[in-house]
DNA sequence: CGCTGTCAACGGGTTTTCCCGTAGATCGTC
DNA sequence: GACGATCTACGGGAAAACCCGTTGACAGCG
């Protein structure tokens, strides 16, 4: 039900935040692919603040933000999102197009067919 | 680098084309969860077929839309993003999430492992 | 022919997103 | 205390997204 969703910037500013733990405004703008003033930066925060997505603490003279979601409930969303309305509701089909990416390392798929067996290893 | 990217509503139409082939505006209007005037899907349609995502052919005196991109290839685009900013990259991390849905039916995760082992049986 | 229903085009109003300049506060330094 | 660097708050302009009313076209029907 929780219908969460990133605009594409925004996104990436959260992006951020999920790999470092938490950043400050310059820390932000430093691990953005694109160049932003310094106040763009600071703007989109303050709108992630205004919805929930972040709060922030003092350290010395500046701000340091933190994710209020964590990274799994926001990928679960966008994960149900793109199922539903890209892969007609198929978490399979969507699987099929994550491996067909020739990018992912064969450790990786051997990884992922580890997670696989304990899944299915469970008791119904 | 195709930077596909669709806002909550005009992903809800492509969804709904995806999973007909095709439709009339009335079909979209149909499909959609959330109850909306008829020119408001037009509308959304009519963005969509601006940016060259959707066209339409003319049948009888209605229009019949078509989507331009393959639902493949917007997932394809889709899934790396969240994997990029949700999963730090990690397209493991991504599955993890994706089978610790409790809605996945054993039958798809059976299927998921023989797509798995038929990707890692390929010549490296 | 006139009425009714359906359709696409157009335009406009509102909200959201995006980007940044300016202003004001604060700290360290000379 | 003046200066420069760094930081947040504020506001505003531009574009995108969103939602729909109105209009005119056209087809079917009595």
């Amino acid at each position: 039900m929780s219908d969460i969703h990133f605009p594409p910037r925004e996104l990436a500013v959260m992006g951020i935040l999920w790999r470092h733990g938490s950043a400050t405004v310059a820390e932000v703008r430093d691990g953005l692919e694109e160049a932003l003033a310094y106040t763009s930066v600071l703007s989109a925060l303050q709108t992630l603040e205004e919805k929930g997505y972040v709060r922030h603490e003092a350290e010395g003279r500046a701000y340091r933000y933190f994710p209020t979601i964590a990274a799994e409930r926001a990928g679960q969303s966008a994960l149900a999102r793109i199922r539903d309305a890209i892969f007609a509701g198929s978490a399979e089909q969507l699987f099929a197009q994550l491996v067909a990416d020739r990018n992912v390392s064969r450790a990786e798929l051997e990884r992922m067919r580890a997670l696989l067996a304990e899944r299915l290893g469970e008791a119904t």
